[in-house]
Order: structure tokens, then sequence, then C-alpha cells
DNA sequence: GGACACATGTAAACCGTTACATGATTCT
DNA sequence: AGAATCATGTAACGGTTTACATGTGTCC
């Protein structure tokens, strides 16, 4: 119940037609809230039709017709309600740690390139939030508004901080153990490198 | 598509039924792979027509009857082959980052409670795996297996760290700005209180 | 035997993903 | 005119969530 209001606020930043909704998606906005052009045109037209938003008049009821959007009263209304909300949080859903507790019976064969492989990911990612950092947050500047857009791109950062840290401390573990590692009654008997 | 494997893994560790292996979805496994009661049956039809997992023979064809299940060698192979596969990470999704990017334009009015309330759950939850790394992993105490649900422990711990001190911040800048930040052409004209 | 917890299951609604369709604009 | 790109949209599938249904064992 998040991509709605995910909108509302791309487009109280800016009013924007689906296409360009979709771009941000994938920057910005997207860091945390990722969308696909799909999502985004099926939730404009029920945000049309709930009278949250309205699309900007430019005589273009066409198919192949840019057509931008912006936020209506009742739009504002609605994610200030939603934003002031008590939400619980998600519960967790990481791929990568339920598949070292599966390595922990099947063993780790194979596992290291793929978690070499999250490191770099996430060593790039890091990367672009500190270079976004120093371009849009240079230090003494900022008003309100830009203290909560930093208090979030600060989150970004500490977290890809975290997975680095912790990858690169996983990747040793894992060649630690290099090969062979679990199974009480496997039936899989591929040779590995045995501990020397 | 992890759901399964979440499932072969928990059965590998101790054959179980539905209800139990909700309940373990309710802690342990749970902590980074949450399932329902309904989804976790379904799968277990599912993966026991795949031939993956079988009934422990009990002779309770009954429907109120508990039904045990365990790992068949394929199901073994396929969670070796899922563990080893390359796998991309899934793009993030936090609502409570973006609902602080919508207080930058509509406002904290409200945020307040709801992050402190955060704070709390997330401290509750750091002490509880710090609770269990005390209980299961005395310090000097693992084999090869350990060493990987250990691992698995710490990227929990620490991302619970990362959020209590986030979440501590977040708080104290929001409370310093306490009320009215944003809204460039807002048609709402609730009165807050001034900055003094 | 009535109430309650245990245990498994069905059904429907919702959201997200993937594949495909179609019109408009621009470039060669 | 044909190809590529921009822009919007439809359709189908699959996973997740929520509500409800049903049977069993136990306790008072």
């Amino acid at each position: 119940m998040s991509l709605p209001h995910a909108i509302l606020t791309a487009l109280l930043e800016k009013p924007s037609s689906g296409l360009e909704l979709t771009r941000r998606f994938d920057r910005s906005i997207g860091y945390f809230w990722s969308a696909t052009h799909q999502q985004i045109y099926r939730e404009l037209g029920k945000l049309e039709s709930d009278g949250l938003i309205r699309a900007l008049p430019a005589e273009q009821p066409a198919r192949g017709q840019k057509k931008a959007y912006e936020v209506l009263p009742a739009g504002r209304a609605e994610l200030a309600r939603w934003t002031a909300a008590a939400q619980d949080p998600k519960p967790q859903r990481d791929a990568l740690l339920l598949r070292l507790r599966a390595a922990a019976v099947v063993g780790t064969a194979g596992l290291e390139a793929d978690l070499a492989r999250h490191l770099d990911l996430h060593r790039r990612q890091l990367a672009e939030y500190q270079d976004i950092e120093r371009r849009h947050f240079p230090p003494g500047r900022d008003g309100p508004e830009d203290r909560l857009r930093h208090l979030v791109l600060r989150a970004g950062i500490d977290l890809e901080t975290f997975w680095t840290r912790w990858l690169a401390h996983a990747l040793a573990e894992v060649a630690g153990l290099s090969g062979v590692t679990g199974g009480t009654a496997s039936s899989d008997g591929a040779g590995t490198t045995p501990p020397r």
C-alpha cells in the first residue's frame, strides 16, 4: 500500500508524465521504492479516477502523447495522512542470508563467486550514494527539506557500508571453509578440495 | 522463488509438520524469510507432488492430523543447486524511508511518534538477537555449520544496530524541525507550532 | 457436551512481474 | 518510406495477504 504514496511524493516534487516518473523510479526515489512502468501507469489511472491527481491540460488525448500529472489538494492531504499514520515494519526477506543458512546444511560449494559479485554491486552502489552526497549535500548548506532528504541518503550510505563490510567478512569466512561443509546424511558425493 | 528453498532448509534442519514449520517461521528462519501458514501448506503440497519431499509415514490421512515431512535426495540436490546459483539482489523497498522523503514535502507532523515506536521495535529485536548470540554462540565453540549460522546472525545484529542508531539520529533531527517543514504551494493551512 | 486450542486447508483480492501491443516522433 | 525511439497501455501469470472453513483432541 505504498506505491500510490511514492508516486504522490514524486509528483509533488515535480509534476511528470508516466515515463518521466518511470525514469525517476530508476534513480532517486527508486533507491528505496522501485516500480516498473506498468505499475506506474496502472496506479496513475487509479489515482486520477480517485481524484487525487489530475492530468495537466494539454489537449492531447491520443495514445502516443505525453500526459503530465499534478497532485490535487486531496492527494496532498492523503499523503500527509499516510506519512503520519503508524505502520508496522514489513517482515524481512533476504535471499542471500537464506542461502547462507542453506549452505550450512548443503555445503558452500559455488557460493563464493556470487558473494564476491554481490560485494562488488554493493561497493558500486555505495560509491554512487557517496557521489550524490558530494554533489547534492555539500557541508553547511541545508534547509529543512534538505536535512530530511540527507537523512534518507545517509540511511542508504550506512546500509551499503554495512553490506560491503559484512560481505567482505562473509567471503573470508566462506573461503576459509572452502568446499565441503555440511550435510549430515548427504547423498551427493562430488569431490571438492579437502581441508589441508 | 525462494519460499520453497526456505522450507527445504528448515526441513533439512529438522523434519516437521506444517504448523511446526509455521512456528519456526515466526522465529529463526522467519527473521530473514517470513511466511504465513497458508503459504507453507500450499508450498508443502507442491514440493511433495514434485518429489522433493515426502510425508513421513504415520498412517494419518485425516484432516486434523499432524503430517510431518522430510526432504528427499532430489530436494537436497535442488537446494544445493539454488544455493550456488547466481542471483541478483532484489530492489529495495522501505516504507519508512519513503515516508521521510514524503515528509520533506508535506511536513513532519505526526511522524515523530511512529519513529520512536520503530526505534523501540528495533531495540527489542537487537536485544533478542544478542540474547540468541549469547545462548547459541558462546565464544570459542564453532564448527563449520555454526560459523555460517553465526555469520547470518551477525548480519541481523549489525543491521538492527544500524537501524537503532539511524532512527535515534532521525528522531533528533525531526524533533529539531518540529512542525511545519515544507510544501512549496500547499493548500492546507493547518497551524502548527512556529519556529522559535 | 460445550468451549477452546490445535492442525490443515479453500477462496478471493491484491500487488508485482513479464510479455506483448499500439500510436507518435525523429532520424536516415 | 523504413527503422528506431519515445510513450502509453493491455493481458496474463504468479506470489502474498487476508478471511474464512473444517476437522481433531483436550479440558472443564
